[in-house]
DNA sequence: CTAGAAAACGGAAACGTTACCGAAATCTAT
DNA sequence: ATAGATTTCGGTAACGTTTCCGTTTTCTAG
C-alpha cells in the first residue's frame, strides 16, 4: 500500500542504501539528491518508523511518570517538557500513578516494555527501586522535583532549592516583625515537604528566635487541605501573626479560609504563599509568593534528557538545583 | 542480548510458529506450553515489540490532543483515559496544542507518523479538517467535550448536555425569584460556551422572560478571566441578584472577586459554579455547581475507543451525550 | 484396530528499515 | 593524461516477529 525505500529505489534507478543514507542525512551527489525527493513526493513516501524502530532499537518516545496529572505545578511542566521533546521528534507517553508506589512500579515496566527511549519522572519512591528495569536497560532517567539519595550519581535530577526558599520567605516575615509564624507543609515524608519545613526552622534558628512546633501544620498539597490546615491554625493560635503556605493548591485552599473567617489580609494576618504567578495577581491585596521557575526546570528536564539521548552528555550525572525567587505583593504585613 | 523466539525454540524443540501461537493466545499443547513457559523464564524472555509491531501495524499506542493541559477538567480525564488505556496495554502519547489550530493540525500529523492506533481528540479546530491525515489512514478518532458538525457520522464524540446543564442553573435561580441574573462564558467561537449561552437564554425564554445581554460576559475559562469577569459584572449591574459561572476555573476567580468587594455569599449575590465537587466543598457557603461526569466521560472515550481499536464496535460512529447535575449547596439565596 | 476428522505443529516468506564494506565514480595535482 | 586519494554508491545480511499453508500428530467413532 504505501510506498516503501524499495518503490524509491525503484523509480530512481538508486540503490536502497543510497536512500537511507539520504534520509539519514548522509551526503549524496546533488542530482541523485533531486531524484530522490521527486521520489517521495511523487510516492507520497514516508519512512515506516516501525521498521527502522526494529533497526536501531530507538523509539523516539520517553516515558513520563508523575504523582497526580492533576496539579498546576505538574502539569504546567509536563506542557513544557511535551513541547520541547516533541519538537526534537519524541513523543511523550504520560503515566500518572496516583501517588502510589506500586502504581509507580508499575509504570516504570509498562514505560520499559514499551520500548521508551528514556523516562523522566517525579518520584514518589524514595528509595528509587521502582527504576531498576529501566537502570538495567541502561535508560537516560531524569528526575525532576525531589532526587533520590541513593541513585545521585547515576540519573539526572532536576530541583529548587527549597530550604533556601523557605528560608526566604520565613526571614522575610521575621524581618518585617513577624514572631507567630504558621506554616502549612506537604506530607511529612515528601522530600519538596522536608526541605521547605527545614528552611523555615532554619530561617528561625539563624535569626535566634526560637519556633514553635505546634505552628507547623502537616497537610497534602491538596486545596481541601490548605483549607483545612488554615482553619486549624486560626483555631489555635489566636496570636499568629503570619502563615506561609507552601504549595498552589493549598495556597488556595488557605486564602479561601481566610476570606471567609472574614479575616482582612494582611492587617490581621499576613501571609506567603507558592507558585502560580496568576493566582497571586489576581488575588486582592496582590499575594507576596515563592515562586519556582517553572519553565527552567522544564527546560532543563528535558534538555538533560536530549543531551543523554544524544550521548553527548558524557558528563556524569548529577542534581541541577535551580533558585526560586521572593515576589514581592502586598499580602505582608509590618509587625510591630 | 537479549532472548528472541528463537532462543525458546532452540531450548524448547519447537518451530517459532508455535511459540508466537504461545504468545498470542493460540492452542498449543499443555506439555508444551509448560516448556515455552519455562524457556520464557529461564531466558528472561520478553517479546521484541517493534518487531511485532513492524509485522502488525499496531503500535499500542494512541495518541491525545488537548488544547491545554492545565486545567482540571482536562487533567482529571486525561488521568482516568490514561488508567484505562494503559491497563488495556496501550500508552498514551499526550500533545498539548496551546489552543492554537496550527499546533493541533501539527500535533495531528506528528502522531500520525508516530504510528498511533487511534486518536483522542478535545479539538479547538471547528470543522475538523485538522483530522484529515488520521481519518485518511482510517484511524479511529474519538473526540471529547466538544463534536464537530461535519464529522458526525465518522468519529465517535462524548459531550455533556450543555444546553440542558445551563438551562438547569439558570431555571433554578429564576425558580428562586432571580430575574437579573448575570452569566460568566467562555470564548464565544467554543462550541462548549455558545451551548452553556444557548441554555441560559432558553431558561429566559421557556419562563416567558427576557434577559439583558449586557449581564453576558464573555471571558476565556481562566481564574484570571472570571475574576475580571466578575469584577465588570458587579460594577456594571448594582441591581443583579445572581451570577452563573460556567466553568471551574472562572467560578475561582469569580469567588476570589466577590471576596475582594465584600459581598457576603449568598445574602448579597446568589451563584451557582461550575466542575470540581472538591472546591465546591471547601467554600463557604458551600457552593451550588453543576457537576459534569467527569469518570464517566473518561470511561465512556476510552471504551469506544477499544470498542474501535478491536474492531468489535461495528456500530456506526456516533455522539454520546451525558448528563450534568446540579449539586445543590448554599450558595443561592430565595429572592422575594 | 483403523479410517477419517480435528488439532497442533513448523518451514519459510515476508514486514521495511539500517549498516557493513567492497566497488565504482569523481576529484586533485602533477 | 593519469595515479592516487576521496567520495559516493549498492548488494546483502540482518533486526525479531507473524502468518500462510502444507504436514504431522492426536482424537473420535464404528
Amino acid at each position: 500500500m504505501a510506498a516503501t525505500m524499495k518503490d524509491i529505489a525503484r523509480q530512481t534507478g538508486l540503490g536502497l542504501a543510497t536512500i537511507s543514507r539520504y534520509l539519514n542525512g548522509g551526503k549524496v551527489k546533488e542530482q541523485n539528491r533531486a531524484a530522490i525527493e521527486k521520489a517521495i513526493s511523487d510516492l507520497q513516501f514516508t519512512v515506516n518508523e516501525f521498521a527502522r524502530s526494529l533497526k536501531t532499537s530507538k523509539s523516539k518516545t520517553i516515558g513520563v511518570i508523575i504523582p497526580e496529572l492533576n496539579s498546576t505545578f505538574v502539569a504546567t511542566i509536563i506542557m513544557l517538557i511535551e513541547d520541547i521533546l516533541r519538537k526534537s521528534g519524541y513523543g511523550v507517553i504520560i503515566c500518572d500513578c496516583s501517588t502510589n508506589e506500586t502504581l509507580e512500579k508499575e509504570a516504570v515496566q509498562f514505560l520499559v516494555r514499551k520500548n521508551v527511549d528514556g523516562i523522566i519522572n517525579m518520584p514518589v519512591c524514595k528509595d528509587g527501586s521502582h527504576l531498576k528495569p529501566a537502570l538495567d536497560k541502561d535508560l537516560p532517567v531524569v528526575l525532576f522535583d525531589r532526587s533520590i539519595a541513593n541513585l545521585k550519581d547515576v540519573v539526572d535530577a532536576v530541583v529548587v532549592d527549597n530550604v533556601r526558599a523557605a528560608e526566604d520567605a520565613t526571614r522575610y516575615l521575621i524581618e518585617n516583625g513577624h514572631r507567630k509564624i504558621g506554616i502549612i507543609v506537604g506530607p511529612g515524608d515528601v522530600f519538596t515537604s522536608r526541605q521547605r519545613l527545614a528552611g523555615y526552622q532554619q530561617a528561625y534558628e539563624k535569626s535566634g528566635l526560637e519556633y514553635d512546633s505546634s505552628y507547623i501544620s502537616f497537610s497534602d498539597y491538596s486545596v481541601h487541605g490548605g483549607h483545612e490546615s488554615m482553619n486549624r491554625l486560626l483555631a489555635e493560635h489566636a496570636g499568629m501573626t503570619a502563615v506561609f503556605v507552601t504549595n498552589y493548591e493549598m495556597t488556595l485552599g488557605a486564602i479561601i479560609a481566610i476570606n471567609e473567617a472574614g479575616i482582612k489580609l494582611p492587617k490581621e494576618l499576613s501571609i506567603i504563599g507558592f507558585d502560580n504567578l496568576q493566582l497571586s495577581q489576581v488575588i486582592k491585596p496582590r499575594l507576596t509568593i515563592i515562586t519556582q521557575p517553572l519553565e527552567e526546570i522544564g527546560e532543563q528536564v528535558a534538555s538533560r534528557m536530549l543531551e543523554r539521548l544524544s550521548g553527548s552528555g558524557t558528563k556524569e550525572a548529577g542534581i541541577v538545583t535551580l533558585s526560586t525567587r521572593l515576589q514581592l505583593g502586598e499580602s505582608v504585613q509590618k509587625q510591630n
